[in-house]
DNA sequence: GTGGTTCAATGGTCCAACCAATTTCTGCAT
DNA sequence: ATGCAGAAATTGGTTGGACCATTGAACCAC
């Protein structure tokens, strides 16, 4: 009953301004990468300061929407809409294996999710896409004697895009890229990834038979090597932290 | 709290600021909800322009690390450290059924892992906390005769805080968000909610018994019934709606 | 105590410059 | 005409100062 009457806010300038301003995009059509009014012309159109102007767009910076470059211009980053919800995720405690785990306990949740719900959904077209990117995988694994980060990963995306959620690749990718943040060296463990490798055609098997339980055991199966390569590494660093 | 905050040099201002400003948080170890100093006193002590620390602070507060009121100060909101990865996602929502629904689905893989990690991790003190919340709710759900959204979404919260990893309260934080951004009145359905209420109890004994699989299963019956009235509500509107 | 009033502190907005990086234009040499 | 160096314009970044709106505390009258 308390949750009528929500609170007003008389002072919402840069508020007003970023809406007018994701107004002013979708109008355009507006994609990435092309420029948008210079500072000056908004805060002369929409009647405010530059000020405000610069404090809204600093806002859409922060989040990564926007791309300010000195003595050229503010290009757009990412595709904005008028209703859009941020999700500002901060990973505190930084570049350890706690924080490496955490991201792999969303992404064993959310991978098994998407792969049982690919199996179920997923046409011919999208299976036969994501056969394409395991035998790509494959090959490299084959001539590169070894797993491919880059490979592995648009494996993966094609499955998140044929789970008919496109939550699923865009969460998954922000711990991605949050995990690769502090793992550009794989921790000393020389074929990391490389008990990961036999699950990604497990894991297809079961899409193609539409077996969305087997495809969720798959994808466990398959986090759980990568949680395992990390323990792994985790107990190397802390034998050589001792030099 | 005198000598800290150093002088600041160079371009990069308002990243700099943040910097010394996390630097300060710490040394002072000042925790959510306390106050930081006042935007003339940084400008001050940072030897830069107020409208410097103003728009530093802007991104802050754009990735809910602080809260500004005017009239009284600038407040924490969360915990902030030197070094801390953030990760904004934005996530464009379609005001749909199949958005709900879509919402619904990574909350059921989130909350089922939360679940399974809370029933493994949780102390003493954390399974306390968790039985006061399911107690409130119980009351609640009595007294009104009926579900109550924010006794229910505490009681989760303590879940997934005692999961152990902060980024299932992120995340599920936001679907809710989102959730409940289309959601203001149940779509007709009277009693929505109605059916989910037994399961928080049994969600919490298990965890209390610490069985993380019984904790998963319990909880995917929870959503299961949320999006059974989902269903039940989208199935009125389309009925409704042939006005 | 209760309820206003005053007043200082604080965030919010505005303005008018100037700085720094980038882009564009200009004009000279070839 | 062409190519290129330098000047000029454009644009985001920063500064300092001013004023407004809100808050909270101290104060006062009842």
């Amino acid at each position: 009953m308390t949750d009528l009457l929500p609170p007003i806010q008389s002072t919402a300038r840069d508020d007003a301004v970023l809406k007018a301003l994701a107004g002013f995009v979708r109008q355009e059509a507006l994609g990435p990468g092309e420029k948008l009014p210079t500072e000056r012309i908004l805060a002369e159109r929409l009647k405010v300061s530059r000020n405000t102007v610069r404090e809204a767009l600093t806002r859409w910076e922060g989040l990564g929407l926007v791309e300010r470059r000195q003595g050229s211009g503010t290009y757009l980053k990412a595709a904005v809409s008028p209703d859009m919800l941020h999700m500002p995720l901060t990973l505190a405690g930084g570049n350890d294996f706690a924080g490496l785990m955490r991201t792999l306990e969303i992404r064993r949740a959310l991978e098994a999710e998407a792969a049982a719900l690919c199996a179920v959904r997923a046409g011919k077209d999208e299976i036969a896409e994501i056969k394409r990117k395991l035998d790509i995988m494959e090959e490299a694994f084959h001539t590169r004697a070894g797993m491919s980060s880059e490979e592995d990963w648009e494996f993966h995306q094609s499955i998140y895009r044929a789970s008919g959620n496109p939550l699923f690749e865009q969460i998954i990718s922000a711990m991605h890229e949050l995990f690769h943040r502090f793992w550009e060296h794989p921790l000393g463990v020389r074929d990391f990834g490389h008990a990961s490798f036999p699950y990604h055609r497990t894991i297809f098997d079961c899409i193609a038979a539409h077996d969305p339980e087997g495809a969720r055991a798959e994808a466990l199966k398959l986090i759980a090597t990568v949680e395992d390569d990390l323990k792994r590494g985790a107990a190397n660093l802390k034998l050589s932290d001792r030099r």
